[in-house]
DNA sequence: AGCACGATTAACT
DNA sequence: GTTAATCGTGCTC
């Protein structure tokens, strides 16, 4: 049931192996007692000062410095006045990178996501960063976290992963405004979702 | 101090 | 396909 955490050093690689690696990794979410998990199954990377589409563009502010801080650690922040994302920080100290994680499959603590989404169907639970990161709970208190702890409220199990048939692979999504050649550098990763091993099954 | 905008979502026409 | 919701952040004055 268990699985064995990711350690520190699956996030301190370059960001593109982490966003491709964390497919088929398990997310979990310790609230209230409860065990809330689901299959990762679409990420981004976003990758140091020079990518434009990246946060750390503006530099180190008060926002930004979990990113500049140890891999491993959990970077959420607030965006459209009303939504919480959430990032992995990669990559070596000091160098500002994360993946940005878009979707899970949930699998566990369905009854929990029900109660954070309600009026929505299953399989729209968690198919956005957004929706994840209200389905699971998350928000600003989570900032900064060690996703390497499974003693804490998030972390993140190894899984059986996906083979590289089933990984599709393009630009990033919602940074129209963001020049090119970032716009459309494919850094996107997903997989379809697994269908017997969780409810986001349409 | 003020302003434009955003790694989105849901509810519209 | 279009648009409102809603506010922290970073930039300009």
């Amino acid at each position: 049931m268990c699985s064995p955490c990711l350690l520190q050093s699956f996030f301190a690689r370059p960001t593109l192996e982490v966003a491709r690696g964390l497919l088929g990794m398990r997310l979990v979410r310790s609230l209230n007692g409860a065990r809330l998990s689901g299959w990762i199954v679409e990420t981004e990377a976003y990758i140091g000062e020079t990518d434009l589409a990246c946060h750390a563009r503006a530099g180190k502010t008060p926002r930004t410095a979990v990113m500049y801080g140890p891999p491993g650690r959990a970077y959420i922040y607030f965006t459209y006045g009303m939504h919480w994302l959430l990032n992995a920080v990669t990559e070596a100290e000091g160098f500002p990178a994360a993946v940005l994680l878009r979707a899970i499959q949930s699998v566990e603590g369905l009854e929990e996501m029900s109660a954070r989404r309600a009026g929505v169907p299953p399989a729209r639970w968690t198919d956005g960063p957004g929706k994840l990161c209200r389905a699971l709970g998350l928000d600003g208190q989570q900032n900064g976290i060690n996703l390497c702890d499974p003693s804490g409220e998030l972390y993140i199990e190894a899984g059986p992963g996906v083979p590289d048939n089933e990984v599709l692979i393009g630009p990033r999504v919602g940074i129209q405004s963001t020049p090119e050649p970032w716009r459309s550098t494919p850094w996107r990763f997903r997989t379809q979702i697994r269908p017997g091993c969780g409810i986001n099954e349409d």
